[in-house]
DNA sequence: CAGTGGTCTAGACCACATC
DNA sequence: ATGTGGTCTAGACCACTGG
């Protein structure tokens, strides 16, 4: 039973069973929002004990891949039920405090090849096809953000605007259903930038305004990357916020 | 036994628990860096199952309010063993990609009286005393961070700059140590902004430089707030890190 | 070796949601 | 009433640390 130079030998039962689960779930077992097996049955499947199943969903509920719902079951995460609370991955807010949904407005779709650095980025080829989207979030009809997003075209095929418009609710939740993309994890890198002349246009700022620029990096299963985003933010009267622990 | 509107009327054994362990390691009963007793002791003390007991303590360990340590026992944590990773609340990294761990100068520390907005932050009433010090944080001899930090008067008693230059070890550290403050979370709000003459004078940039501010608010027990931090930093070579989950 | 945290089991019972 | 997740127990055994 060979093992990665850093990694443990011998992994415990809960973690092999969890990662089991894990290769259901990415496999579409069940899908998005659906309830999975019950512990019990689980347990039953595996061979182990109930305990010991727990266990392992505790840790999938820790990495927000499934939901726990107390009488009625686990279900796997989605994010086409975010309407009600904020977005889990957004992190702009308004500085009265007021938490608003921001609503996206796609400027284009466009095709064209990776560069070296989003090449980089996405663990692809330079020169590899993506697409590149550009859309606006607005807070109460103002424009705050400005992304720039690239995803691999071998993964989004058939992508246009046309297809986004005709979805209604976030983008993320659109990746899901209309690409089976899950987005689980991002790593961001913050700068403070000023605007150049066609950022500013589009924000409804003067040309030469600090602007908060956002790098993420988006990952699936296994911490393959599968979207590159650049956002420009007005921090006029919003704000990136995070929270340490 | 009343309950608070939105809080459950029962709390399960582990929680009440987990409390009661809180509350020693507020009172000290255990100074940072040292052992708690062992899963079983405690069990025996409490009259619980040496489970429950680590249920507790595992909440615990996810708070990072202690630390596990499989064959040793279970550490309070501590801000003072921090210079072999980088500090926990320290979010700002080199671009190239190289864990530097920061100088930090101290320039000044005055007394003065809360205003407004400090008051409102920190919980305290307009006016009350306040430490006031301001420092940056230098990456490979450069100063990238310019820091103005509010204190409480009141929790900070004899905190002089003597002292702090007297201390070896992070600020968080200095706090723990000598004034038994402890920095268990905090919240922080960014935004976009051109330097002015001032800031950019200590950071050595040119007035007009796009620099990135961090408002810090950090919180002991209970959630009370005892640091308002105002950071100014630059982000040609370097930038704020953050990992969304 | 003894003591610590880490894993796993089997079973009882509770809390919540649904029918 | 039934099925789900949530709590708690008692006990066995494993893995790691340090004298």
């Amino acid at each position: 039973m060979p093992a990665a130079a850093t990694a443990p030998s011998f992994q415990p039962l809960w973690r092999q069973i969890r990662t089991l689960i894990v290769s259901d779930i990415e496999a579409a077992a069940w899908k998005p929002g659906e309830a999975i097996p019950s512990e019990l049955e689980l347990a039953a499947r595996f061979r182990v004990s109930q305990g010991t199943v727990r266990r392992a969903i505790d840790a999938l509920a820790d990495e927000n891949l499934v939901v726990r719902r107390q009488g009625k079951g686990t279900f796997v995460a989605t994010h086409t039920e975010e309407k009600v609370s904020l977005p889990r991955f957004l992190r702009i807010r308004r500085d009265d405090g007021v938490d608003e949904y921001p609503g996206s407005r796609l400027i284009d779709v466009r095709r064209g090849k990776a560069g070296i650095e989003a090449a980089r980025l996405l663990e692809l080829k330079a020169g590899e096809p993506v697409l590149l989207l550009r859309r606006t979030l607005e807070f109460a009809g103002v424009p705050v953000v400005l992304d720039e997003i690239t995803l691999p075209g071998s993964l989004f095929r058939g992508l246009t605007k046309a297809r986004f418009d005709a979805y209604h609710g976030s983008m993320y939740g659109f990746f899901e259903t209309e690409f089976g993309v899950r987005m689980l994890k991002a790593r961001e890198k913050l700068k403070a930038i000023v605007a150049d002349a066609d950022s500013a246009a589009l924000l409804a700022v003067e040309s030469g305004t600090p602007l908060l620029a956002v790098e993420r990096v988006t990952t699936t299963f296994g911490d393959r990357p599968v979207e590159l985003r650049r956002g420009l933010c007005t921090t006029m009267h919003h704000h990136y916020l995070n929270e340490l622990g």
